[in-house]
DNA sequence: TTAAAAATCGAAAACGTTTTCGAAATGACC
DNA sequence: GGTCATTTCGAAAACGTTTTCGATTTTTAA
């Protein structure tokens, strides 16, 4: 079962490739009748384009390439939905690859996807990674690459983030003004950015509220797989420190092996210790007491991503100068049981 | 910042390009030294093969295409993440696509991928699909395709499954050798196979040990990605029956749904009724009680699938006949709480 | 030294398009 | 009928590789 090609229509017509090219293509340069004999013969012949001749003619591909750093669970396959409806939109397939947070692994792969000739690729850093040349030299080759939710502020390429800082600010003066006073923090690890400024925003919180910060309250938790983290720092602190009223985790996740400690423990939530959860995962409605959260917009997130990275591929084809956006989607509260008495 | 092609090695080096390729490729026919000399050139010139160029002239892509019928969540993030772990291992890209359920869109995007030449597809059907000429077609062109989960037994190609109907079997079965009498089933809707077979599982595990089939203790859940239904389902039931002892529910979206209508209810899980899932999701250990419920091998779905598929497009490359294959993968019952009193 | 064998290289075709540029045919106009 | 403009088409180059096949050189054997 041999694919036809334009030298089939051409032979079969009488004419040549060029005539036939131009007359599905829509050049204005072909006839009328010409052109309708040959998308009439193009139909019977069920010709398709061989799109890796057109590939390497036309030099775009057509397709994006998506690293992320982790399994495609939560967070990421809300982003990853948004990304692929986004991108069938505009016309363009996508690849996707996950770094599992490996700093050699993610620069393996964005090599790969240039030797593929992705027309441009969307990443999200693992956590290992504090060397960006891989993504200029991949910028340098007119690859354009945008970076979203795990990012790197030393890059210069578009962005599309959440304000951490600032959701976990409120999350925090959230509590802060609900009357909780002595107000842990379960953070992740040292690394990752999004860590570091989640539990920046707590500790400005508590200092504008005049409340003082203290470390023996924060916790660190950095298994982003399993909610045992949660439930094990929580049978700790609540043996060091039994005097804490409000808990603010980093993630749903951890939130969950926290709730679930307190359930098996007796310890009411949210009347003896509120928590507060970080995503607005699906399972944050499936555990009692349904969780407080700040809501991560995910979908949005790769939605817009795909959106910019496809204008910088069109301004780049076009030899147009191509401006760099940084945008911060907007996270808000999602107030649930967990902290409401 | 050009890309250093093989003439440009070949030039700097004062040869052609022929003798460039081979050495590069490791031809027998190019002395040791010349090859060193490439090879050395290659390297400081920081050569990277044009994949499109080679994709044209070897007409292979190394990519494979997955087309999945819902959203990236639960049981498909698995089996997603199954698939490409195995294709990276195995040298391969993958393009996803969802179908959203939908027909025609699967059908054009099976359309698009073979278009785009992708040496193979992996495809779970949509709820929709009943008539599987694309499929068909596409095998005909000689693109091989695997489908995975939700298959339709009349196409004729390689197949990975889990029998359904028996993992529905043993379920129920279990239940009753609990000593769970009056057991209710939520099934799915009606089109899928997969709802079916479970179905019919639940019916033959009845008659198998002489407990009479009631339709009134069927109900219907067919909204996939909430867990309202079984929510809704399970307050109907109470209400119209309320002599059950267990519910076996099709997903662990909907057990979920039924948990929670009872946490709420204050109906004693599993004393007054004891509940069975189907998948083992993450979430299932999340809810208390904790869910018993079958275990769907998604990882290793995805992993043979794609073994499966490559293994079959190295076969029609080297012209050797193709045998398709149907893989069952074993289920197994996971006991928790919810069924244990 | 010479013939045969082995080692080493390169010209050219091929993969299937797109697009430039010029040629031929047609139409318009006086 | 002759000039010019317009319409319509096709030859050929190009994209960057791979691979066949023949040519040339070197080595081996006698």
């Amino acid at each position: 079962m041999n694919d036809t090609k334009l030298i089939d229509i051409a032979s079969a017509l009488g004419i040549s490739v060029t005539t036939v090219s131009k007359a599905l293509k829509g050049y204005t340069d072909i006839s009328k009748s010409t052109r309708a004999r040959v998308i009439e013969m193009a139909e019977t012949m069920n010709y398709i384009p061989n799109s890796v001749a057109v590939n390497l003619r036309t030099n775009e591909t057509k397709t994006i390439g998506v690293i992320i750093p982790a399994t495609v669970h939560h967070f990421f396959s809300s982003v990853l939905n948004g990304i692929l409806e986004e991108a069938e939109k505009r016309g363009y397939l996508v690849i996707i690859l996950q770094s599992n947070e490996k700093y050699e692994l993610e620069k393996k792969q964005l090599a790969l996807l240039i030797q593929k000739r992705v027309d441009g690729v969307l990443m999200s850093l693992s956590n290992e990674t504090d060397d960006f040349s891989h993504i200029n030299d991949a910028i340098k080759k007119n690859t354009p690459v945008v970076l979203f939710d795990k990012i790197a502020k030393r890059v210069d390429c578009s962005k599309v983030v959440i304000n951490d800082a600032k959701a976990a600010f409120d999350a925090v003066s959230y509590l802060i003004n609900k009357g909780y006073k002595r107000i842990a923090h379960f953070r992740g690890s040292y690394v990752p950015q999004n860590s570091i400024d989640r539990f920046l925003g707590y500790k400005r919180a508590l200092e504008a509220h005049g409340i003082e910060y203290d470390s023996k309250l924060v916790y660190v938790c950095d298994n982003n797989t399993d909610f045992e983290d949660g439930y094990e720092n929580a049978q700790k602190i609540m043996a060091e420190n039994p005097d804490i009223d409000a808990i603010f985790a980093i993630t749903d996740l951890v939130a969950i092996g926290i709730i679930k400690y307190f359930n098996e423990a007796g310890i009411k939530t949210p009347e003896q210790v509120a928590v507060f959860g970080f995503s607005n995962w699906f399972m944050s409605t499936v555990i009692s007491p349904k969780l407080t959260t700040i809501d991560q917009p995910g979908f949005e997130m790769g939605h817009t991503a795909v959106s910019i990275l496809i204008d910088e591929i069109a301004d780049i084809k076009e030899h147009r100068p191509v401006t760099h956006q940084i945008i911060e989607l907007p996270t808000r509260i999602i107030e649930r049981e967990s902290t409401v008495k």
